[in-house]
DNA sequence: GACATTTAGTTACTTTTAGTAATTAATAGA
DNA sequence: TCTATTAATTACTAAAAGTAACTAAATGTC
């Protein structure tokens, strides 16, 4: 078989965390607040700081803080991150073709 | 912002289950026994018999039992599952253009 | 038919990661 | 200095992953 790629590794290693999909799907909108993002994914801040921590230490999230009343920090996409985009497109297109009504549904 | 699509959420959490990129990626090229990829991929045969059924269950992966001298089982990819191949391709290409060599290397 | 051999799982147990809620840090304006 | 607001962190509980030993299934051999 062909070798297992290092780098795909590191990289599936990375889009496997839980949420990271989330938000990158998010930041791929435009630059984001820390609170918004809470608002909008179902997420716990916890959780939200880790990532966005580990996004960063990664070069794909970059942390802007504007020192205004009250103070605002914005996350935004690096071009690494940016370059993203592809990925999430591509699981947006599979999803809409073959993730079905029934499947996203609540149980009833 | 725009809303969450719960069939991307959906995706999304299946695909970012640990090991399911490396299990996809693997089961790409070809149908594929328990054992090899128990041999190919860093995951204990626990996860990977839990994976599987998960991705069975799913309709993303087809096991077919061949009553041979020993037993041979073979996991191979529906073609919802083969429509998964743009997304792998996809991060295969931001890792090829994004993660480093030295990200990779273990520290020395 | 009992038994050995091989693949494919499962079980029992420990460690790590995630989830939840309350608390704290930081900052500027009143 | 005190208040208001955002952005986290901490302490605790629950769920998921990692590890290793064990079991199930199936067929060929004696």
């Amino acid at each position: 078989m062909e070798k297992l790629c290092p780098r795909f590794e590191k990289a599936m290693g990375l889009l496997s965390k839980r949420w990271v999909g989330l938000i990158l799907f998010e930041l791929l909108q435009g630059p984001k607040r820390f609170s918004e993002m809470e608002t909008d994914l179902p997420i716990s801040g916890r959780l939200l700081s880790d990532r966005l921590k580990t996004l960063e230490k990664e070069g794909i999230v970059k942390r802007t803080i504007y020192s205004e009343f009250p103070v605002r920090i914005e996350y935004s996409l690096s071009d690494k991150g940016k370059a993203l985009e592809p990925v999430i497109k591509e699981i947006q297109n599979w999803a809409e073709d073959f993730i079905t009504y029934e499947e996203v549904e609540p149980k009833s």
